[in-house]
DNA sequence: CGCGTCCTTGAACCGCGTCAAGCCAGGTGG
DNA sequence: CCACCTGGCTTGACGCGGTTCAAGGACGCG
């Protein structure tokens, strides 16, 4: 479901997941729905909080995060155009984690009465959504596995090819998206000095070049196979 | 979503998943279906095969696991009565992971036609299906934190809890299935030399006892302060 | 120009994976 | 009914990978 088309969604006409609603639908939405603008770094839902809805990404770049102590966070997901976000199970009262803009992003917000209604009454909107779902959830058991058996250089390979496949890369083979250090320790689970070992490492056998924040993808193949190699 | 009554299911009447189905198409998925028995064991499908359908578990347990070496294995998700296995996503053509039963299971298997036809003609066992699938995304973010930042011990203490909120435990306070060391270790990616001293630890303390591969807790909520705490 | 923030590199420590030996229980066969 | 054997569990010793602590460098910003 996820593109990568900014779209200014005026109207929920072209918006990835309103697409799916019917008609009359989408103008119920157009009415309701919520459309706001958040900085780089500005909180969307905080992890705690009392569930009112649901978020979807129209425009930009978000990091799911929860916190471990007051020095670390874990990233537990990267969305981007099209993703949900602060999805509301029958019994969850509470987000289990906080939603964080990486870069300016316009989020569209829907009160948990109005999706209600909204599923109900459009078969083809659930369904994508539960294919969306489905999907995340292949993608975060890929995780799991990476993280549970993995080296640090495989979990540092296989977060940049993660970034790469949410984010893109933009005309010049850059991740479409700056990484601290520290976000990149956040979403590997390797400490901030270790990934900067691995990127070295990564550099000398030119698999990666990267300047600061930004990391740029030389030799996808190896990088697939550092990440992939078991020992 | 999950039940842990048994059902004979000979009609889709108590099926926990066609439940949600009408009457009309319960019918149509009586006559379709599959029902099949596995012995402990025994695999339901394997890691890189087509996709030919949707096996939901009527009865039993079951671990879906991928493997990493010859030797290893990691268990992404664990699943009893209730629960789906083998999902197809648009553009999922083979199996990411396998199934095994870890117990005699009795599993439904209806094709990829049928499923179909009836996701498109049901909303409300789309709208369920959806539900499941975020439950089980949040289940794995959860688990995607502890094995990024957790010690062994919180990572083995967690395990525990996972496979008691999964199958629950029996009259004497048993957890309602039976794991081997392996079993453990691939569930936490710690070693099975080192489960066994998170055992004997965990033991000494009276927070769990076990007898070979049956596990007791004893204090769950120590055990919980256990899988949380953070050094 | 000076300060804060982030990145890098070095060195020391230690958690845990690995290897190896011994143990215990259950199953099998004489 | 006991001796043996096998597969899983436990425990100890050792070494390595990676975290942690600390210092120095690069860069951007007021």
């Amino acid at each position: 479901m996820p593109n990568r088309n900014p779209t200014k969604c005026e109207e929920c006409l072209q918006c990835p997941i309103g697409n799916y609603a019917s008609i009359k639908w989408k103008k119920e939405i157009s009415k309701k729905k919520n459309q706001i603008w958040y900085q780089k770094g500005q909180y969307i839902f905080y992890e705690g909080n009392p569930v009112f809805g649901m978020f979807m990404i129209t425009y930009g770049k978000v990091k799911i995060v929860t916190r471990v102590s007051d020095k670390k966070e874990q990233i537990v997901r990267l969305a981007c155009d099209g993703h949900i976000l602060g999805r509301k199970g029958k019994q969850d009262d509470v987000y289990a984690n906080s939603a964080v803009a990486m870069d300016r992003s316009q989020i569209c917000f829907v009160d948990s009465a109005l999706l209600q209604e909204l599923l109900h009454n459009n078969p083809e909107l659930t369904f994508q959504i539960m294919q969306y779902y489905a999907k995340e959830l292949r993608k975060a058991e890929k995780r799991i596995k990476i993280l549970a058996q993995n080296s640090a250089k495989e979990k540092v390979a296989e977060t940049i090819l993660y970034a790469e496949s949410v984010f893109g890369t933009n005309g010049n083979g850059y991740i479409d998206a700056v990484f601290f250090r520290q976000e990149v320790s956040d979403i590997s689970g390797v400490s901030p000095e270790q990934v900067s070992r691995e990127f070295a490492a990564l550099k000398k056998d030119t698999i990666i070049d990267s300047e600061g924040k930004h990391i740029r993808i030389l030799d996808k193949e190896k990088l697939v196979e550092v990440g992939t190699q078991r020992t």
